[in-house]
RNA sequence: GGCCCCAUCGUCUAGCGGUCCAGGACACCGGCCUUUCACGCCGGUAACACGGGUUCGAGUCCCGUUGGGGUCACCA
């Protein structure tokens, strides 16, 4: 059975890079019937651990990553929480210490720090002496005679040499002597990451160990505390770093508002914000971020857009297919087909992604996505009526390509507005009512026109436009500006067709009467 | 600095010794379409880091150099 996880720390968001390695798990458990598991590592104890997690649950459902156990689903592995496993920790340490691949140490930090510097002015490699080792009862008692307290160090091989055979980077060499006697449980009984990760990795049966390529460095004291407690190991494959756009650089957590001053983050915040004013939301510089997968949520990005997306930073199918459904992913994924090399992450091609599953989306789905914003914007009222849904129906339809995310249906804002509240952009009642002499005048007849007409479809009003201009013997544009702005109050939109027809013939004629009355 | 990893267009990548004067996508730059915007269409600029080998033949294998990244905690 294959099984892998994904052990997030509660941080209180989904970054992008920690997304990429669950979406790798997951996509490498679901494509060999295997089960995926979540294990919570918040070994630090935090105090508010379910706040700091519910986002990062919340948006591992939202991508449609699904854990068969861990939180909430609970499982027969548990508890899920490494904070809540401590028993099994110190059970291991137990047992390294009996087998003699660990040992209580009694040094003081400063005496550590001392060695530590002597061999860097020596410039030699630092090895720890063992001064303060004690491996028996008598050692142990002349230590704490003395006021010491105990740590547990690992006894490290001082020879011989590593094969690891990682799955994404193959043979990989590392010597023992060169690893450290690091501490596995602390003075105060509490355990350090790396046990934990091994002894609950072995305990949760995983088969499978995919993670950031920074772990590649700690595999080593992994490997030996597992093969030192007699356990068998999983296989590793150590993944390619997200990193920063244009740069090799890790994605850090740390550095978002550093992310913000790029142009192509500064563009796609600059889009979000317009959402997220429109419709009340209060957005934090820090967390309203394209490197936190809230961000898109919250705009109205499609998850299957960025499980695409992220899918194809590190790994490809062939030289020319990139747009994957979700099934498809699941069915092609391999690791041998994932990237050695750090993949920096493009907004822009994230965008495009977007776009592209956006646009094969059902109406029906884009509608149920686009009336929320409109809701919560206070535009369309919270049950929406089926009227109101057909007029969103209609206007998505007209809008297509023009809609990137769900939130940009505020962008048509106009179709939902009173017309005695519809605002008039200045700009644009200048440069199209009031400049072009003739604009009132035509403006004026063709409301004539329009209160005749007998329909009111995008294709009778195309032909009362043709015969409109063929009469007064003037160009399309001279007439069709001026109309846009008198009836959206905009100067880009929407085809002005299907604009007058969703509109109706009753508040297109308000508002042209309105728009002559601000010339 | 030690150790480890990596190296094809600006970016994501294809390429697993000859079919590559290197293919696709995003971005960018032109042009077309056009009632605005968006889309679409057509075209274009643009890469095998460098140096040695191995081989009849190297983007593809080996070594080195350079560059980039990661890691060296009683953090995770």
């Amino acid at each position: 059975m294959i099984r892998t996880r994904f052990a997030p720390s509660p941080t209180g968001y989904l970054h992008i890079g920690g997304v990429r390695t669950a979406l790798f798990c997951w996509l490498f458990a679901r494509r060999h019937g295997g089960q995926f598991i979540l294990r919570i590592d918040d070994t630090d104890q935090q105090r508010n651990v379910q706040e700091a997690l519910a986002p990062i649950l919340s948006g591992l459902k939202w991508l449609g990553i699904d854990w068969d156990e861990g939180p909430d689903v609970g499982g027969p592995k548990g508890p899920y929480y490494q904070s809540k496993r401590a028993g099994f920790y110190t059970a291991a340490v137990e047992e390294l210490l009996k087998r003699g691949f660990a040992y209580r140490d009694y040094a003081t930090t400063e005496e550590i720090q001392d060695e530590r510097e002597a061999a860097v002015a020596e410039k030699r490699d630092y090895v720890y002496s063992r001064r303060w080792m004690a491996e028996t009862p008598e050692q142990q008692a002349a230590f704490e005679a003395e006021g010491r307290q105990a740590v547990v160090r690992l006894k490290m091989p001082r020879e011989g040499q590593l094969v690891l055979d990682d799955l994404i980077r193959g043979r990989v060499e590392f010597d023992w002597a060169r690893e450290q006697d690091h501490v596995i449980q602390r003075a105060d009984g509490s355990c350090l990451y790396h046990l934990a990760n091994v002894v609950d990795d072995r305990a949760m049966e995983i088969s499978h160990v995919i993670r950031a390529e920074e772990h590649l460095s700690n595999t080593p004291r992994q490997v030996f505390i597992g093969q030192s407690l007699g356990y068998e190991m999983p296989q590793y494959a150590h993944l390619p770093f997200v990193a920063e756009p244009g740069s090799k650089t890790k994605l850090s957590k740390r550095k978002l508002t550093k992310y913000l001053k790029n142009r192509d983050f500064a563009a796609l915040v600059e889009h979000g914000q317009r959402i997220a004013d429109a419709i009340g939301l209060e957005t934090s510089p820090e967390e309203f971020n394209p490197v936190i997968v809230d961000f898109y949520r919250q705009i109205g990005f499609l998850p299957e857009a960025i499980v695409n997306y992220l899918a194809l930073l590190g790994w490809s199918l062939d030289d020319r297919t990139e747009h994957f459904q979700v099934s498809e992913l699941i069915e092609h994924f391999s690791l041998d087909r994932v990237t050695k090399a750090a993949a920096s992450f493009d907004p822009k091609k994230l965008e495009a992604f977007q776009d592209r599953h956006m646009q094969a989306l059902p109406l029906a789905r884009k509608s149920a996505m686009a009336i929320p914003f409109l809701q919560r914007a206070g535009l369309i009222a919270a049950p929406a009526g089926a009227d109101v849904e057909a007029r969103v129906e209609a206007v998505l339809t007209a809008a297509g390509d023009r809609i990137k995310v769900a939130g940009d249906v505020l962008d048509f804002a106009e179709f939902f507005t009173p017309d005695d509240e519809l605002v008039y952009d200045e700009n644009a009642v200048e440069k199209r009512l009031r400049k072009p002499p003739e604009a009132v005048e035509l403006l004026t007849k063709l409301r004539a026109r329009l209160a005749d007409a007998d329909t009111f479809t995008p294709e009778s009003l195309e032909g009362l436009m043709h015969a409109f201009i063929e009469q007064e013997q003037i160009q399309v544009g001279q007439i069709i500006h001026a109309l846009r702005v008198a009836v959206t109050g905009k100067g880009v939109g929407l085809g002005m067709f299907e604009t007058l027809a969703i509109l109706g013939r009753e508040h297109v004629l308000t508002r042209i009467d309105r728009a002559l009355a601000l010339v």
